[in-house]
DNA sequence: GGGCCATATGATACTGAGTCTCATCTGTGG
DNA sequence: CCACAGATGAGACTCAGTATCATATGGCCC
């Protein structure tokens, strides 16, 4: 029953301790994206007793391994979502916040293309799509 | 003497108060991103009376009218750099903090490839791209 | 299984960005 | 030149994220 989020740390050579684990859970059990603030919420409700700072630490951890990235959301707030740990961007239901993989889709082309026309040499960059994903477009179709 | 921002301003119907040219004298005397304290600390520096929450508002107004952009640096920090109304993306020089405007180089493909694939609507998006500009690269290529 | 120690944790204080409120002021249209 | 909608400044407030430090604990060696 190891999360797939606690196999990878474990195989990072990384602590295994006991917040590390509850909050992998947590995170495994939402669906889309989580900001700080509601995982923090979640522990409490359960009252685990995990503190603040270290709730903004593990998810600083995890977001070094790779296996949470964090983003900005259209209005400006921080969000969290699990996901795979190449690079990759994402694609974030803006309803649901859900969220989908998108591969490279020819995102170097366009890098490729600026550095040409700017001069710029390009050491990194930032992709974000924001929508909505094929439950939430069905149910506005019904209910309208 | 109308600074090209306090123009737009006028011509979108927007008050022009002793504040909001001054911010923008300010503005586009800087080179380069900037972000809201270093703004405040202009005006600061200036004893221009300005408020801390009036550069913020004014900062707001700019954004809405696309004279100026909001990103965030890959360090978290939150940034503005003045720019084109038209919608765009930005190159960032993290050397020097001069930026580019680079058109639309291909983003529209990535978007409609990311949407055919994952079957979401997509209504916005953010590019930012990181690097380091000409001048930067040559000062570096001289230095070592 | 037990003990050691590097490392992680929780409590708590702190910082700094951004917002809110509200009394006062000021562009602008008439 | 006046009235008033809308903007401003002061300052309190909120909330995310960080720093500090004494205590707890996971993993390794025996």
């Amino acid at each position: 029953m190891a999360s797939e989020m606690v196999t990878a740390l474990d195989q990072a050579g990384v602590r295994l301790t006991e917040p590390r684990r509850r909050l992998a859970e947590l995170i495994e059990r939402r669906r889309g994206h989580f900001t700080a603030a509601d995982l923090l919420a979640d522990a409490e409700r359960r009252r685990l007793g995990i503190g603040r700072a270290t709730v903004f630490r593990i998810l600083e951890l995890l977001a070094d391994q790779g296996l949470v990235e964090r983003l900005e959301l259209p209005d400006g707030r921080h969000a969290y979502i699990p996901c795979e740990r190449s690079h990759h961007h994402h694609l974030v239901c803006l309803e649901c916040g859900r969220s989908a993989d998108v591969g490279d889709c020819g995102i170097e082309t366009v890098t490729t293309e600026a550095a040409r026309r700017s001069g710029f040499l390009i050491t990194e960059h930032r992709l974000e799509l924001f929508g909505r994903c094929p439950s939430c477009q069905s149910r506005r179709r019904r209910t309208r």
